[in-house]
DNA sequence: CGGTAGGTTGATTGAGATCAATGGCCGTGG
DNA sequence: CCACGGCCATTGATCTCAATCAACCTACCG
């Protein structure tokens, strides 16, 4: 088991990056800067212009497009090592908001034109692009499966093997509410809380407020599908 | 208004391609193949191994997921002028069944080592690329919008603007069953049958089985959101 | 023609939404 | 330091929309 600093430094180093294969491949970094998000803290704003694509260093962000009654609609989170940006790229603007869920959230901003220009000269990295945003393309199909339970449990798994160095019957710590966590799986607040309190009496997860830890990986499982 | 003749040949042409700035910007067509298929005829088949990328000329595909009861979840569908294959690309597999809905479908197979070869010596091709892989992220968010009413909204409006040459207050074919609409829209075939006749009875489509045409497309918006 | 798949409509049921009340945690300011 | 207010989470009661079960109709195909 890793030690909190170890944790710590994997999180924050390259070796966890989606990206590094690009980025270590160019004599200097493809990174034109790194921006310290707090909690709230908004790295893409709808309807701004594209410019660069981000790689979650440390902490967590979401992303939303808010309907006409107000209601957020979170369709993505993005932890350590992942990439975002791609979507915006067809339209030329952000066609959400990214907003950061922890304090503290540190991503690199990689700007979209030097990002293709290098490409360009180093075509053999062109597959590995393709390769990673076609990853996303099939990302999250459990939000659409059938039962709040199914949903709830494919959400555990999938923040558990997103989260670098987890390891089993370890805490993880959620870093969104009930609320996000219903808006994304498409469910209130209320009924999140009411499955996950049932899989704790289950003895299929322990939770406590944004702590979770799973207890019965292979029930848990089953529970997804 | 277009002639049956005259959609005919738009349809099967290069024209309403999105694939053509790359394939007519070669020497000779990246096109390896033209398959013709018939109703329920498999193009792409779960875990076979990923080796082309598709485009619509004629017809039209739904792609699906068989889950452990049997269920098939459709998860998209392909009509003329667009392409499918990039979800593949990760995996190195399919990862999901592609079939015609129709019959005499067309479809252009496009090699990806060439289409990879291609780009590498026309890098200019890279961004246009992206950009289609890109807006394939941001389609069909509408499947997960609250109530029947509202997806079914948005899927006929969805429907009609991916339609080529589809002038409104003309009737559009649905190629896909009630059944289908309802598995990608996660509704029962009743649960669309039923809107589908309230639509009809208020006077914002008239619908005959396959026929559909779009009667109010102002009200229809607004169902949408 | 007869058989079958697809489509429509009705009656009933149930999972999750909604409405509502309570308690804990935390940051702020007196 | 503690009081206050706001936010988040939990739990209960009730309601509602879509699923389910069922019957019947219609188009199409061998």
């Amino acid at each position: 088991m890793l030690t909190p600093i170890e944790k710590k430094l994997c999180s924050s180093a390259c070796s966890c990056c989606s990206f590094s294969p690009l980025c270590l491949a160019q004599a200097h970094s493809l990174v034109s800067n790194t921006r310290h998000l707090k909690r709230k803290e908004a790295l893409c704003v709808l309807n701004n212009k594209f410019q660069n694509i981000y790689i979650v260093k440390k902490g967590a962000l979401k992303a939303y497009q808010v309907d006409i009654h107000g209601y957020e609609h979170i369709h993505a989170f993005y932890f350590t090592g992942e990439t975002l940006g791609y979507r915006a790229i067809h339209a030329g603007h952000h066609i959400s908001n990214v907003v950061a869920l922890t304090d503290d959230t540190v991503v690199c901003e990689v700007a979209y034109d030097q990002f293709i220009d290098k490409l360009k000269s180093k075509p053999e990295l062109y597959e590995y692009v393709l390769a990673l945003i076609s990853k996303q393309l099939t990302t999250s199909f459990y939000v659409n499966v059938a039962t709040a339970e199914q949903r709830i449990a494919a959400f555990i798994i999938d923040l558990s093997s997103r989260t670098p160095a987890a390891v089993p019957l370890q805490a993880l710590t959620l870093p969104m509410s009930r609320q996000d966590i219903g808006s994304y799986l498409r469910l209130t607040a209320e009924t999140v809380s009411r499955v996950l309190s049932r899989f704790k009496r289950d003895h299929i997860i322990s939770i406590d407020l944004k702590q979770i830890r799973i207890i019965n990986p292979k029930k848990l499982q089953e529970l997804a599908q």
